[in-house]
DNA sequence: TAGATATTTAGATAAGTGTCTAACTATCTA
DNA sequence: TAGATAGTTAGACACTTATCTAAATATCTA
């Protein structure tokens, strides 16, 4: 695992763009890509690299692809964070 | 505003390791440098990027320029990543 | 004010990234 | 099995980015 692949990953509007789309339910490729002003290699090309950081899974049905998010690697980013936003006392 | 610029920011591992830095103590742009193996010039960018995406500030003092943690985005950056993190009744 | 120290700015370069079109693979259905 | 639909892979290209060296700016001190 590396983290650094999810802060790369998430450095481009239009993947957390496709977060938060994923937010509210798993959609197919397609789906997602009709919410772009950009051809379905682009949008293909994205998803691979979400898949790679594992902030989303994906399963084939049939001629569709479905992708879904991946909290996982969302609650690890959290408690990086999470160790800027507290005091240190000292 | 823009998150953008403080995602954007986080995806460069120096830079991240120099937050990681001032989450001790606030730090000169030279001793921020002495931690890497890279020239100064190239340090100086890296901060110019976090100063930019208001992750840090900086103040002059005589010869130096201290930097330090801005900890407001982090907590912006917390928000983002916890409306991923809560699973939606529906 | 001259020299030393701290840091940034400027400009060059190599590597990385996002987008496109064309072509390919996989699945379904008539 | 042929055609249609869904999606990815391959390769090219423009733009961005990280790094370097050289030069400039700012401050201190003798």
């Amino acid at each position: 695992m590396s983290l650094n692949e999810a802060f790369k990953a998430l450095s481009d509007p239009t993947r957390r763009q496709i977060l938060t789309l994923l937010k509210e339910d798993e959609l197919t490729a397609g789906e997602i890509a009709s919410h772009f002003d950009m051809q379905k290699p682009s949008v293909s090309h994205h998803l691979k690299i979400l898949k790679h950081a594992s902030l989303i899974d994906d399963e084939r049905r049939g001629q569709h692809i479905y992708y879904s998010l991946n909290t996982t690697v969302f609650h690890e980013l959290m408690s990086w964070y999470f160790t800027f936003t507290t005091k240190e006392e000292k």
